[in-house]
DNA sequence: AAAATTAGTGAGTGACGACTCACTTAAACT
DNA sequence: AGTTTAAGTGAGTCGTCACTCACTAATTTT
C-alpha cells in the first residue's frame, strides 16, 4: 500500500473533474515552482507566465485571481491528498495489528516520509502559508485528530494490552514519535535532506524501543 | 544563570550603541509587531507609521529601506543573543560535569525553552525568513555547530565513559533530543501554547533516560 | 541668543504588480 | 461552410506601496 502520489492527482483532476489546456498545466506546474522557490508574494504573475511561455492573459483565463492560483495549486494537498493519505492511513491501522512499537514505527514512517519526499515542493509552500495562517493548521489537525488518531491510539492500547509499550499517556507516546519522524520531514523539506529513509527508521525504531519499552 | 532576554537588548543597542529616539522604538516596537503578525512582505510602511502614531516620514529617517527595518528588528537576536546564547550555552556545558542525561536535558532545556518563551514573535518572523532564505540557516547552525556542538558531545563522551549513556553517534543522540525539545518549540512559537515547561522536560528527560540507557 | 544639527512631517512621485479587455486564433458543433 | 464557444494574446489601466523631499519643530552646540 504505497502513498499516492501528487503527482498523478495534478495530471487529472484539478480543477473539478475538467482537463485542463496544455497552457494552463504549464501555468500551475510554473507558478508551483516558483511559489516554491520564492514564496507567493514574492513571485509576479510576470514571472510565472513568462516561465510557463505564454502571456499574463492566459494566467488569468482560468484562474481568476492570483490567490486562486495558490488554491489551485495548494488544492491537490488539502483536498483530495489528505483525506485520502488519511483514509490509506487509517486503513493500515486498523487492518493490521502491529506486534511491537518499532514495527508500527517503520510502516508507517516508511509510508508517511516517502509521502513528504515526493511531495517537497507542495508541502513547502503549505507550510509558509501556515506560518501566516495559523488557523489553516487547526482545519488540518482537526483531520488528524478525528481519522488518525483514534486507530493509532487503539494501537497503542493494544500493544499496551499485550505488555509491548510503556503505560504512558497516549498523547505522550504520540508527541515523542511524531516530533522525531517531523524533524526528518523537515530536513527533508526545508534543505531537500538526501537521507537514508530506511536506516533513519530503523534506527529509530530502535530507540524508541528502548524509550518506550513497558516497565518491568 | 538566566538567559539575557532580547527585550533588554532592545532597549539598550539596537543602532551600534547609540540611543534611539522614543518614536524610533515606537517604529521599531510596531515593526515587530507587524511583521510576527502579518509577515513581512504583507506589512506595509503605512501600517507601521500608523501602529506607531508616527508620520511616513519618521519610518524612514533611521531606516533608509523597508529591508534594513527587519535587518533592525532581527539584528539583536542575530548578532547579539545568538553568540551569547552560545557562550552561556558553553559556559554550562564546560563548567559543570553532568552526572546524567536527564540532568542535561534538565538543565540546558529549561534555559532554553525558556528563552523562546520570552522570545515568541521575534523567532516567529525569523522562521519566515528562513523559510525563504535557506541560506541564513547555514550561518545560523554553523554558529550551533562550532561552539555548541563540540561542548555538548564532550559531555556525552563524558556520560559515556562513566557508562551513563548509550555507545550511539553522538550526531544521532543530538537529533533525537533536539527534535523533541524543537517540538515543543514549535508549538510556544507557532501556536503560543501555553506549556508547563517543567513537566514537560521531566517527562522528556524520563524518556531519554531509558531510551538511551547504556546497553547493559 | 544665534547657528547648526537632528527629529519629525506628510503630500507627492515613480515603479511595479495584479488584473482587464478588445481582439485574434483555433477548435467544436450543426 | 458557417456559427458558436473556448483558448490565447499583450498593450493598457488602476491602485498600492516603497521611498523622497522641501519644509517645520525641537534640541544641541558654541
Amino acid at each position: 500500500m504505497t502513498p499516492t502520489p501528487l503527482r498523478d492527482l495534478f495530471q487529472n483532476n484539478l480543477q473539478g473533474d475538467q482537463e485542463l489546456p496544455a497552457k494552463q498545466k504549464q501555468v500551475l506546474k510554473a507558478a508551483l515552482d516558483l511559489f516554491a522557490a520564492q514564496g507567493f508574494e514574492n513571485t509576479t504573475t510576470k514571472q510565472i507566465a513568462t516561465l510557463a511561455n505564454v502571456s499574463e492573459g492566459t494566467v488569468y483565463k482560468r484562474f481568476k485571481t492570483k490567490d486562486q492560483l495558490l488554491t489551485a495549486v495548494l488544492k491537490p494537498i488539502i483536498n483530495d491528498v489528505t483525506p485520502q493519505m488519511a483514509s490509506e492511513f487509517k486503513q493500515v491501522l486498523t487492518k493490521r495489528q502491529f506486534d511491537s512499537i518499532s514495527d508500527l514505527i517503520i510502516t508507517i514512517g516508511q509510508d508517511r516520509l516517502q509521502f513528504v519526499f515526493d511531495n517537497q515542493k507542495e508541502l513547502r509552500i503549505l507550510l509558509g502559508e501556515i506560518l501566516k495562517k495559523t488557523e489553516r493548521v487547526k482545519e488540518f489537525s482537526q483531520l488528524l485528530t478525528t481519522s488518525i488518531i483514534p486507530a493509532v491510539y487503539n494501537q497503542f492500547d493494544q500493544l499496551k494490552a499485550h505488555h509491548k509499550l510503556v503505560d504512558w499517556d497516549n498523547e505522550r507516546i504520540f508527541q515523542y514519535i511524531v516530533s522525531i519522524i517531523l524533524s526528518y520531514v523537515t530536513q527533508i523539506v526545508m534543505f531537500s535532506a538526501q537521507l537514508d529513509l530506511t536506516q533513519i527508521l530503523s534506527d529509530t525504531a530502535e530507540f524508541f524501543e528502548r524509550g518506550l519499552a513497558p516497565i518491568e
